[in-house]
DNA sequence: CCCCCCCC
């Protein structure tokens, strides 16, 4: 390993521009968070002396890059966020954790440095071990594993094992709502249907709620109504409502502890944190945070795309007002730029603190906004996300003025009873095909991905995909 | 759709 890199030894908690050489020296299963559903995964990373340091991986990061970094390769690493671990957990004072996201920038190197693993760690016995453990096959197919577990992994690896086998069989069986399960979210979007993306792997049928998991998948998919962003678009979709007794006060979701809710309020959006960032750079094909320069072209980890786009894609953080208090809230994407009356472009290209000279950070008059809640399990506070802002004079006239906001707002999920004979489980090119034509500004992909024995391991990948 | 953060 060269030294023209910096050592991890050298990357301190605001040192910018640094790149490391690493091998990935251990990678753990990923687990689920004792008081929180975040999933997170840790792996330790060896620079060319030898010296260790502990990276994180959370949620949806932990599928994306888990093709990215494999055990026992090497890689250049930037951009990771650099910490020192809460001070309530660390065993000794100054220690470095690395986190690992979509900004972080990772290079594949061709380099054979196990031998550098080698005389750290005795090492080769335990190679195979981390995918043992993150293996669904066992479940599956019922079979019996002896697996053994000798002195810290009795308390520590075997525990986890056993709690995240048995949290996924009970989210396959249970959970069809908001959850997430090996890269799976299924979340209620504002039109009260379902987003599906990246992978599940249904390992068994289970029936719930007089349904088995498979039907109701297969109602989310030919129900498969999306929204999408523009205002003219939400329109055909969401009538605004007009009525004063249909508007949210805003003291009334305030500590708010509902699971997921949408609300329409009526009021002004302020920016009051002058100093943060009003862009990210995204993936052009899934919106997904970007390690990037703009413009250029590259494999995005999150949807696969071999040859995505880094553009910059607006965000801000403000504060919703009403007469009866205030929440803070964030908007992304189009909300974002018409809120700020500016673009992404020019959001990236500004350099000082905004100004009321160069975009809005206020209204003056009260406008129409469709906000999301989402609990935050660890926080006293729900999180609120901006998803359209309407400008009442834009509905003057509407057909849509005067009716009730449409009937699932702040309703519980429902589902519906079964329409179709077509099964995920037979999905083939005919299915991938009816999904198509169902679908009106999106298609579904459904794809087999693995079939490990005939009849109970299917790996099946939907997103939308613009046309 | 998306950001941030996140665990022992």
């Amino acid at each position: 390993m060269g030294d023209k890199f910096q050592l991890i030894h050298d990357v301190s908690p605001g040192t910018t521009g640094w790149t490391v050489k690493v091998v990935v020296a251990e990678k753990f299963s990923p687990r689920v968070a004792q008081r929180s559903p975040t999933k997170y995964q840790n792996i330790t990373l060896m620079d060319s002396e030898g010296s260790t340091v502990q990276a994180t991986l959370y949620g949806q990061n932990i599928t994306a890059f888990q093709d990215e970094l494999l055990l026992g390769k090497t890689y250049l690493i930037s951009n990771a966020l650099v910490k020192e671990t809460n001070a309530e957990y660390k065993a000794k004072s100054g220690e470095i954790q690395w986190t690992i996201s979509g900004r972080t920038r990772i290079r594949r190197v061709e380099e054979n440095n196990s031998n550098l693993l080698i005389s750290t760690y005795s090492f080769t016995d335990f190679e195979d071990f981390p995918k043992y453990m993150d293996s669904n096959v066992d479940i599956s197919k019922f079979d019996t594993v002896l697996l053994t577990m000798w002195e810290t992994f009795v308390d520590n690896e075997c525990k986890y094992i056993c709690q995240n086998l048995r949290k996924k069989l009970i989210l396959i069986g249970k959970h069809l709502k908001v959850t997430s399960f090996n890269g799976l979210s299924i979340s209620t979007k504002a039109d009260s249907s379902f987003f599906i993306e990246g992978e599940f792997e249904l390992v068994e049928e289970f029936k719930s709620w007089g349904h088995t998991n498979s039907e109701i998948i297969d109602n989310m998919i030919s129900e498969k109504h999306y929204l999408t962003s523009t205002t003219s678009k939400l329109s055909s979709k969401l009538s605004v409502p007009t009525a004063e007794k249909d508007f949210t006060e805003i003291k009334n979701i305030q500590g708010l502890k509902t699971v997921q809710q949408f609300f329409w309020i009526k009021g002004k959006a302020s920016v009051k944190v002058l100093n943060q960032t009003y862009w990210y750079m995204s993936c052009n094909n899934c919106n997904k945070i970007s390690s990037e320069n703009y413009g250029d072209i590259y494999p995005c980890v999150f949807c696969k795309c071999t040859d995505a786009k880094a553009i910059p894609r607006a965000k801000v953080y403000m504060q919703l007002t009403d007469p009866t208090g205030y929440i803070n809230a964030t908007a992304i994407g189009n909300p974002a730029e018409y809120f700020l009356q500016s673009n992404a472009e020019i959001l990236m290209n500004q350099t000082l603190i905004p100004t009321a000279a160069s975009m809005r950070l206020s209204m003056d008059e009260d406008e129409i906004f469709y906000v999301k809640a989402i609990t935050q399990e660890l926080s006293p506070d729900c999180k609120f996300e901006i998803l359209f802002i309407v400008n009442p004079s834009q509905i003057a006239g509407d057909k849509n003025k005067g009716k009730a906001p449409v009937e699932h707002i702040g309703e519980p999920i429902k589902f519906l009873e079964p329409t179709t004979k077509r099964s995920l489980f037979h999905s083939d090119t005919d299915d991938a095909q009816s999904s198509k034509k169902k679908c009106d500004k999106s298609t579904i992909e459904i794809t087999k991905k693995k079939s490990m024995n005939s009849k109970s391991l299917f790996a099946v990948h939907i997103k939308k995909r613009n046309v």
